[in-house]
DNA sequence: ATGGATTACATTGCGCGCAATCTAATTGTA
DNA sequence: TACAATTAGATTGCGCGCAATGTAATCCAT
């Protein structure tokens, strides 16, 4: 019988400084997002890099290939983002003539933002990068829709109870 | 029969700009892990900024409760960071109080960083954050460990993408 | 109509994240 | 030993990401 051995062994382990599992890095969710998160920003790059536009712009552009013509507030939206990011990013993004930016006449305070013909352009050389990154991820599309809807809960959980913590 | 109705339905809605579903926003996997990463800083936040903590800074401290005594690399491989992100982070943590930094004489290229008593009195407190942020995600041990194996093999394969073409 | 909210966007400041470059120490080799 | 190559970190520059604040336009209740 080791049992008795192999328990004061993983006992001297935790002493020697690993510690408790779940204050491993290797076992956070959240680490493993975050270096996924990096992991992607870095595959997009062979695809993105050449056309000087980064990962960030790149969602902007998918946002407007769904819907041309959106303001500030709409493209911000389903990004999470807010205009202490968005303004910057699109200002550039016009200075390298994607989109462009103009008030509108009705209400002076909003921005509308629309693709050039260069934006407009890119949809079609960028409809192969999705299944380039899935395959570099080795993923299948079901595998993939799976591990996508599983984040999307997990996103909306803390979005959720962030938003409770928040109100009350 | 309402099929031929329905199909020109969805026809009409790609026609009208909502484009292929693998260039739709909502279809990437990128954009959830994206999504998600945000989502995590931010659910973090309530815990690490009363400390005058950031994210990173807290990826730096798990390291260090796990192995205390790193090397600037060392801390770097794990958390795929290089010196240009960590040198001003532990400067900052070293500033702030968590970490001490100084060279090895053996090498004295070498920077060793090591624990403050603070930074190893931080190790307690922190210990209910994973299961008070998994408690937050909604999420039960089981489909944590899934999801967080699922994604470490989708990094692993992108990394190793990357690396093949690099090499190429 | 008018003064106070609200809204949309812009600006500022700070902390990553990462490529590119620099410096100094060490290693390997002739 | 001397000199090139390697290695560890530091530095610089730029683009997010986000909180906080500012400004101008619009809305709303009196």
């Amino acid at each position: 019988m080791n049992k008795p051995l192999s328990k004061s062994l993983s006992k001297k382990k935790i002493a020697a400084g690993s510690g408790p599992p779940e204050q491993q890095l290797e076992n956070q969710l959240c680490f493993a997002v975050y270096a996924a998160g990096h992991a992607f920003t870095q595959a997009y790059k062979p695809f993105l890099e050449p056309q000087g536009l980064t990962y960030p712009q790149y969602l902007v552009l998918l946002q407007l290939w769904e819907r041309d013509d959106q303001t500030v507030k709409q493209l911000g939206e389903p990004l999470f983002l807010d205009s202490g990011t968005l303004t910057p990013l699109l200002k550039r993004m016009e200075a390298a003539g994607w989109i462009m930016r103009r008030r509108d006449s009705d209400d002076e305070r909003v921005v509308r933002v629309t693709l050039t013909d260069k934006g407009r352009a890119f949809r079609e050389a960028a409809r192969e990068i999705p299944a380039a990154l899935m395959c570099a991820a080795g993923l299948d599309v079901p595998t993939l829709s799976a591990l996508r809807n599983k984040l999307k809960r997990v996103t909306g959980g803390l979005r959720e109870s962030r938003k409770i913590a928040r109100d009350s």
